[in-house]
DNA sequence: GTAAAGTGTCTCATATCTGTGACATTTCGA
DNA sequence: TCGAAATGTCACAGATATGAGACACTTTAC
């Protein structure tokens, strides 16, 4: 039965994505579990968004690194981590978007904000090689790239959430918006 | 003083983007405004919120259809209800979200859905057309592109947030990433 | 079958959010 | 400068969210 701590993180995960602030009652319910016993995994609120990014940011940090590994080719390597960060679908979004709101003071000092940085190291580093290869489009940056792989995993989650397109099609459709999009 | 109303429904939209129950609060230091101040010009919360829907609605709806009709050449069209769309920004992007939400349920019958529908309707037609006419590449769907172009709107509004490319640039990359993206 | 661990239900105290009244202060136009 | 409109300050009641105790019920392992 331990997995309810588990189930309830990634309830929470899909809720806190959709709105930051949601109450409580909204996880527990989306884990279908009572509140109380919410309660007795986690401590308050904050405690669970911090197992929340532990547990995004470790899974996010292991596919892409397995990922990267699988070749040595960059332009391999991109389609390998760009699959892989599809597949781990809103806990990637949601970790990004943590990151990006407005009244987010990202700082290196910080020690959230350098895991994250960590966790999309070997995929941004990756990046910045094929950008001075001068394999993508002139003018692309390596912030807007990581910015645009964001969004269109957002798009793949809806995609998959409306039901009306098979995963693999998606898939394909998504590393089609990607990568010319970036302008392989 | 009359656009201090305006100024709480921009704050608004920001704000509620974000974190969809964010207190109200957030949204009068947001606007510069006390509390107090925001509810004499919103009876309540839900108030509030249709005012930013109708504000949204309002401003997509004109420059959609102003864009729609500066040219009858569908491609064209495109291009300019493209970047019709990335000066919406936040509105554009906000509207959207709030018909994604993985527990909203979606029916013409709704009168603001209908009227979402109804703001994109032009902007579809027009996709369609294109997709019809084989411009676009194969396998693409209208609600895909859609998708996809409300997030590339997504990374703009980001990389003006940041600040750290420029305007006309950055439109340029959306426009490359998103028509490239489509199969243009 | 039994004991232990995990959950649910009910309850409650506290904290935070919400909406409003009363009144002071500021802003702006005549 | 004066008066009206707009806004701020403070205070308050009601609503909702939060976190935890007490105890019953269910599941699981042995």
């Amino acid at each position: 039965m331990k997995d309810t701590e588990q189930s309830i993180i990634e309830a929470a995960i899909l809720i806190f994505n959709e709105d930051l602030s949601a109450p409580l009652e909204k996880v527990a319910d989306q884990a279908q579990v009572t509140r109380r016993t919410l309660h007795r995994y986690f401590k308050d609120r904050k405690e669970l968004m911090d197992k929340c990014q532990k547990e995004i940011r470790k899974a996010c940090a292991i596919a892409m690194s397995n990922a990267y590994n699988t070749t040595e080719n960059p332009r391999e390597r991109l389609e390998a981590m760009f699959y892989a960060g599809l597949d781990c679908g809103s806990k990637n979004t949601f970790l990004h978007k943590l990151h990006t709101l407005h009244d987010h003071k990202h700082q290196a000092a910080n020690e959230e904000c350098s895991e994250y940085d960590h966790t999309f190291e070997l995929w941004k580093g990756n990046l910045q090689v094929l950008l001075t290869k001068g394999v993508l489009n002139q003018g692309m940056t390596v912030d807007w790239i990581h910015n645009f792989f964001q969004s269109v995993v957002v798009v793949f989650i809806n995609s998959q959430q409306k039901g009306v397109l098979g995963r693999p099609e998606a898939r394909e459709l998504a590393w089609f918006s990607f990568s010319k999009g970036i302008g392989i």
